[in-house]
DNA sequence: CCTCAAAACTTGACTGAGTCAACTCTGGTG
DNA sequence: CACCAGAGTTGACTCAGTCAAGTTTTGAGG
């Protein structure tokens, strides 16, 4: 299995926490949570057990965010979204119906996988790309109606 | 000159209305607008002149959004920004640091301009391409720090 | 030019996502 | 095992945007 929760915090020299524990956790099998997803998802563990504060849901995000551990993303109409891929530089499908959302690779995997025509002088660290369009369902759904 | 903007609304069989002139009109040279700019620049006009309620400024937007008058662009950690540029598929630079914008021409100019390694069955329309990275100036000011 | 209904706009209450600030708790080092 | 900086809690607040119900305006037809 991959490394706990536990030792990715260590690895990065961050304090093993239970609430950052608990993110990690409950992104697993989970790719792209809102912030109250998180919130709902670790409140409900098993009672008795913490449930964690707004405010400390979104400091642990935002320090696993600057550690590198998640990537935090948001597509335009929707709030923030957490996923554990990191490094790998992926991109993302939306439909423009029902809002879902695909990973997809990226060709080269490494930032910025793309240069733009002009720089304009900036030193550009990655590329970020979202593909809009209808998932396969939507097509079907209004191709029939 | 450009077509006035009661000729566009009406080239688009929309209602030709004060606000929604007043809206394209704002857009000419503020070319990435927030919703409360716009706000703030109508309701500035010579005084006795409107000032458009927020609700009316959103349903406006809407509509010119529709009828591809207009064109709007959500970064991470800004509210919707507005633009007059459409049908060029253009892109957009932004700077970590302070926030700058610029637009960036496609190397196609028709959307989509970018095929994903896997479409997953979606009907792709549009690949919106966003660069992050320091703009020259804060590349300056971080270097002299 | 006048009328009228649909379309557009206004008002004001409301929501959701995220931030601020002041206080308390705790992980892990000495 | 005591300490304290870093982590978490609480609660008020802001900002961007939405909802719903009522009023005004636009422009086509008489």
């Amino acid at each position: 299995m991959e490394q706990s929760a536990g030792d990715l915090l260590k690895s990065k020299g961050l304090r093993n926490t239970a609430p950052r524990r608990a993110i990690l956790t409950a992104l697993q099998g989970h790719p792209h949570s809102t912030a109250s997803d998180l919130e709902r998802r670790i409140g409900a563990r098993k009672s008795g057990s913490s449930g964690l504060s707004k405010q400390g849901l979104y400091n642990a995000l935002e320090v696993l965010t600057n550690a590198q551990l998640i990537r935090c993303f948001e597509p335009a109409g929707s709030p923030a979204l957490y996923e554990l891929r990191v490094c790998d530089n992926h991109h993302h499908l939306v439909c423009r119906k029902c809002g879902v959302l695909e990973d997809v690779d990226c060709h080269t995997g490494v930032a910025p996988c793309l240069d733009p025509v002009e720089s304009k002088g900036f030193a550009i660290d990655e590329a970020e790309i979202t593909w809009w369009g209808l998932c396969a369902q939507c097509q079907e759904t209004v191709a029939g109606s």
